[in-house]
DNA sequence: TAATGTAATTGTAAATTTTACAAAAAGTAT
DNA sequence: ATACTTTTTGTAAAATTTACAATTACATTA
């Protein structure tokens, strides 16, 4: 009995599936990267225009095909930066998608990677095989290749969900940025509007936004303070169990 | 050019994984079960004894490769029922681990499922090249197969996350139960202490609980009234974006 | 039968938070 | 100086949370 016949894995009751362990190892995976997008109020998702078969010329996620020594997070990163000269960018996985004949050319898995970055402080570029890159508006998204449409509503959820429990908004606003910005970005990504008065009073129990003693200038109006994210103080509240609930 | 050139993926900028097509579709994935069983206040893990290489008689969670003809899904399901004999128990997926060398028979991804029950109404039985299975304590796991810990640690805190905003809960109680049940369920989840009076107070606003005509019997006490779980209801608050949070 | 023990259930008052606004403040533009 | 705009603070009523205390309903024991 070889090595390889004892690993063989478990066979179904009725030996439907008793295939040599060599078969299992014909299996590709991929990443695909939901990478949103947001200014002033508005939400796009990056997408790239294919080059290459399959669905050539069609508006898919950036993702691509994982080396086989590559980690997985690693590999998400690099494809990522391949496509869309996008680098720096931390973004953390979502979901993986696994339905049989989800890919043309052969059994291939894709786990799906997610960030939300500031739409202008990006200059995606497409690079290799995509043809070129584009932010769309997160309401009005073309056809998608593969099974990327379902990916993406998918990964619309699982934003939803992060921004009230992790800060991956933090990197989206400017060092220094005003209250209002701050709710408008919350606004936005809620899909949810909130009494500015009850807002900043909500906001200034949770401690980690630091007043700066700068303001901002050249408006017709009173100045707004600025404001910073004091990630230490964030992580502390977060260990302690809480979640936004506006 | 061949159909296969037309599709070769992404290069890195240095060539240095400039590698054919074919030599992508030769990793294999699995999936494994995170299954913890809930009774009268203990938190348990499912492992199986590995009758099998790699890690022959290592205790692991319940886990297998996938088959290429095989929805993700439904996989894990099969996998389940194949080593432990557990079926009908809906799981779901968590988190994908791929480090390049997690595995030692080649490259191997893993897809973490996760699921709830109730420890003495599931009878998991050892089958296929599981040795036998055990329910541990959860503060009292040993080591385990590949990268099973850490895998479990993931699976920890998802359970938390779920408890609050998925009623993953459901099905561990019986159809009729008592609001201390309830609440020494979420107390052992939750890893938290709530005092009794205002926990059943919070309760009676959330309004997915319904009170029966029937009470406990056989109880040396006042007798609690028996409440049962309004799937209808919970889900109509929980598209409101409710969450526990106790 | 009455008293006792135990846990379920309801009650309550003080403290806190939320809500829906209103008023005041601090700048530019006219 | 006045108007305008947005920030910032204030406030009173309503609602909720908190920390207990009191009451209730059963079985068991005296």
């Amino acid at each position: 009995m070889t090595e390889i016949k004892k690993y063989q894995p478990a066979l179904a009751k009725d030996d439907l599936y008793a295939i040599p362990i060599d078969d299992f190892f014909k299996s590709a995976f991929s990443v695909d990267c939901v990478i949103f997008g947001y200014h002033e109020g508005e939400l796009k998702i990056l997408l790239i225009q294919r080059g290459a078969a399959p669905f050539e010329n069609f508006w898919a996620l950036p993702g691509d095909l994982v080396y086989p020594t590559e980690d997985l997070d690693t590999a998400a990163t690099r494809i990522l930066g391949d496509l869309t000269s996008i680098n720096d960018v931390p973004i953390c996985q979502v979901h993986t998608f696994g339905k049989v004949n989800r890919h043309p050319l052969g059994r291939v898995i894709t786990i799906a990677y997610l960030a939300l970055v500031e739409t202008t402080e990006i200059n995606p570029i497409a690079a290799n095989w995509a043809k070129r890159t584009a932010w769309h508006p997160i309401s009005d998204v073309p056809k998608l290749a593969f099974d990327h449409g379902e990916i993406l509503e998918e990964g619309k959820i699982a934003l939803q969900k992060m921004v009230m429990t992790e800060h991956i908004w933090s990197k989206v606003l400017p060092e220094k940025f005003t209250l209002t910005a701050f709710q408008e970005l919350f606004e936005t990504l809620l899909d949810k509007k909130f009494d500015k008065g009850n807002f900043r009073k909500k906001l200034s129990k949770m401690k980690f936004l630091t007043k700066s003693k700068e303001a901002q200038t050249n408006v017709s109006h009173r100045p707004s303070a600025l404001y910073s994210f004091d990630e230490k103080k964030y992580d502390e509240m977060a260990k302690k169990g809480f979640v936004f609930d506006f």
